[in-house]
DNA sequence: GAGGCTTCATTAAC
DNA sequence: CGTTAATGAAGCCT
């Protein structure tokens, strides 16, 4: 037996491998395709809620394509009512509704379709003359800091239109229509997180790229939180106490200024957000939320209790002014007057990944009220306010589960219900535990763990080689590497690993690349990144979920089993053996909604609308060995997408590379040298929520939670 | 690899 | 109504 076995055969030797056959398989996983011509559109969303955000989702079984129904209907339905989405919840395809269509100053709102797209970015021109009168009569009600903002944005565009025409030309995006503007729900505020990452994510490839380095991009988190923030592409804008509509405890950002664009802290730098009310008396500021970042002597080591400090004087880490005394003024009068008034402050938490310092995230912890204030001398002598907030009771946790996990990394013994360490027995560069704190059940059907696809018979692949001369690393913008040109001319993945965007297919350095194997164009080869827990749900079997926050385009794994041949398929699957079967043949999404949209001006989008197929079909069964991605449930508001990958093909027995002795090697006398892989990058991560790990329908992912921001689930 | 430095966006307040 | 001041984070540079 080449392979590491799964739990419980350590401890018996014996096990009757028969039982495997014996258990009905728990799920699976589809990889998500587009809606077939004939079927209407957003199929997944209805009754669901819509399902805006446009990376295809894995259909629900009882939903997909007419031709997916006999076998889907044997398998676990995806829970109805599990993904329902409140009632008042405003689609957003209905941006396209006359109503709503009245925002827009084109006018374009001839059909649903036609108006969605125009949701997203405009109409991806030039500075033309269209796209001007646009922006011009778009002007209208916005806030004098919103014109002004958008008089910057002209010129921007201006410059980008007369210059370079590679330089990102994003300014005629197209706001979203007041009313969400100003009150979101879920489905908007997952939306417009979604679109700031994309525009994130492409202002980030062309900072990398030398020809864009010179230029005008730096800070792409903030560049692109003022694009949106300048078109109006953002919610929940009127500032209010207490909750914002679309935003639960326990979700997580990345940038501040998605806190602002979302509407949960409006300013981008200070940690106070504060409103005047207006009262009989006088008008009086009062505090909406803080941020608690560690810039000031906070005490933040209690899940319920915060002690904050005040703003200014100096006293800030980074401030290179000389200390002196806060001011009763501003944030800090906010505060004191929320104080008196025993007002709900809401408190988003920014904690340091102590394993990986460099990663800050911010989670949104719900309603604190100030429970008393004081005054007290720094070090450098100066006077500082301080705040003692408590947490409401009966608030499902957020901070507190963050706080558990950093102890868990610690010592994974410390981790409730822990039934295995690492399921994997040391196959992946990362642990897997194996946890229930649901009830007694101690694992999975047997499986042998594989870390990536194993090949049973030889493919017969007409992909041409492709290959690079770079020495050492690959470097964005160079395009004499021509693993660079197959890609497009963009290096597909962000320095920090990060996948920019969706397309058929991304070309990775490959074995007969000279370039070193931590070339930044090989970032799903080096096997798992992310902390991940096998853990069993509710009533969904067995699960996946991460310790660790996953950001949206975070490459989580390949999807490894065993290549089967199609008949067997066929003929599996009328005997409900078609779980666990991922079939890449199906043509998958072709809207890519999650990239960055419209694609900057000058962009040849030729490549998007011609072949969408991958070039090897495959059809991979995960049900006797596979590795982690057997455990991610199906969701029809999905954390994950599929993204088709080939490393470079050719040069014998080079999937062997993966070097761990315990794994599964790759049996190489069938023939097999590097085959093109099929690799899962994540969706996410944006609004994450945080569960505790009750395995409710939507407390999935340890770190993501609902529609936009799991990397993984169970559903 | 740690710490300092620079730059940037928003909005209340003037 | 236009302008300014206050605020802090992220990533680069040393």
């Amino acid at each position: 037996m080449d392979g590491v076995s799964g739990p419980g055969t350590q401890s018996q030797p014996s096990f009757d491998k028969s039982r495997v056959l014996d258990v009905k398989p728990l799920r699976t996983l589809v990889p998500m395709f587009p809606n077939p011509p004939q079927a209407p559109p957003f199929v997944c969303s209805s009754p669901f809620g819509p399902f805006p955000s446009g990376f295809t989702p894995f259909y629900p079984f009882s939903m997909g394509p007419p031709g997916s129904q006999t076998a889907g209907e044997a398998r676990n339905q995806d829970g109805a009512a599990g993904y329902a989405t409140p009632a008042a919840a405003v689609p957003l395809r209905s941006f396209g509704t006359p109503q709503m269509g009245a925002h827009f100053s084109n006018g374009d709102t001839g059909s649903s379709m036609e108006a969605s797209r125009d949701i997203n970015f405009g109409d991806g021109g030039v500075g033309t003359a269209s796209g001007s009168k646009k922006r011009a009569a778009s002007t209208k009600g916005l806030s004098p800091a919103e014109a002004a903002a958008q008089r910057k944005a002209r010129k921007i565009a201006n410059a980008a239109a007369s210059g370079d025409i590679r330089k990102p030309n994003l300014a005629n995006v197209v706001g979203l229509p007041q009313v969400q503007r100003e009150d979101g729900n879920r489905e908007v505020v997952n939306y417009v997180i979604m679109k700031f990452d994309g525009v994130r994510r492409r202002l980030s490839q062309l900072e990398d790229s030398k020809e864009a380095s010179t230029g005008l991009i730096k800070r792409a988190d903030l560049k692109a939180g003022n694009i949106l923030m300048t078109a109006g592409f953002r919610t929940n804008s009127r500032k209010r106490i207490g909750a914002v509509p679309g935003l639960d405890i326990g979700d997580i950002f990345f940038f501040r200024m998605e806190l602002c664009v979302v509407g949960l802290h409006a300013p981008s730098m200070a940690g106070i957000d504060y409103m005047t009310v207006k009262t009989d008396a006088e008008d009086e500021p009062l505090a909406v939320s803080i941020v608690s970042s560690g810039g000031y002597d906070d005490d933040a080591e209690d899940q319920d209790v915060l002690v904050y400090t005040g703003q200014g004087g100096g006293n800030y880490n980074n401030s290179g002014k000389a200390a002196s005394d806060q001011k009763l003024e501003r944030g800090n009068l906010a505060l004191e007057k929320s104080s008196r008034r025993g007002n709900q402050i809401r408190v988003i938490r920014g904690i340091r990944d102590t394993s990986n310092p460099s990663i800050k995230i911010y989670v949104y912890d719900g309603l604190y009220t100030i429970q008393e204030s004081w005054i007290e001398k720094a070090k450098s002598g100066a006077n500082l306010f301080k705040y003692r907030m408590v947490r409401l009771p009966g608030q499902s946790p957020g901070f507190g589960v963050w706080q558990s996990i950093l102890k868990w990394k610690e010592s994974v013994s410390s981790r409730p219900g822990l039934i295995l360490p690492d399921l994997t027995s040391g196959a992946e560069s990362l642990p897997v535990s194996l946890v229930n704190d649901f009830d007694n059940e101690k694992g999975p059907p047997y499986f042998t763990y594989l870390r990536s696809v194993k090949y049973t018979k030889s493919l017969n692949l007409s992909e041409p080689t492709y290959g690079c001369n770079c020495h050492s690393a690959c470097a964005a913008g160079d395009l004499n590497c021509s693993c660079i040109r197959k890609n497009g001319g963009d290096f597909p993945y962000t320095t920090n690993g990060v996948f920019v965007s969706r397309k058929p297919l991304v070309y990775e350095c490959g074995p007969s690349c000279p370039c070193f194997p931590n070339c930044k164009n090989r970032v799903s080869q080096s096997g798992l990144k992310v902390r991940l827990e096998v853990f069993k749900t509710k009533d969904k079997g067995w699960g996946l979920r991460s310790w660790d926050a996953i950001r949206s385009g975070t490459f989580i794994c390949e999807y490894a089993g065993e290549v089967i041949d199609k008949t067997k398929y066929d003929r599996d699957e009328s005997s409900d053996g078609g779980d666990y079967v991922f079939d890449t043949s199906r043509e998958f999404d072709k809207s890519f909604k999650w990239n960055y949209d419209p694609p900057l001006v000058g962009e040849d989008t030729a490549e998007l609308s011609e072949d969408y197929d991958i070039p090897t079909p495959l059809i991979i069964s995960a049900k006797d060995s596979g590795n982690v991605s057997r455990f991610m449930n199906h969701s029809c508001s999905p954390t994950v997408f599929w993204q088709p990958i080939v490393p470079k093909v050719g040069g014998s027995g080079a999937i062997v590379a993966h070097q761990n002795a315990k794994a599964i090697s790759v049996d190489t006398s069938y023939g097999v040298n590097c085959r093109h892989s099929l690799r899962l990058l994540v969706e996410m991560a944006v609004t994450g929520k945080v569960s505790s790990g009750g395995a409710s329908h939507e407390a999935v992912g340890l770190l993501v939670g609902s529609s936009v921001a799991w990397g993984v689930y169970d559903g």
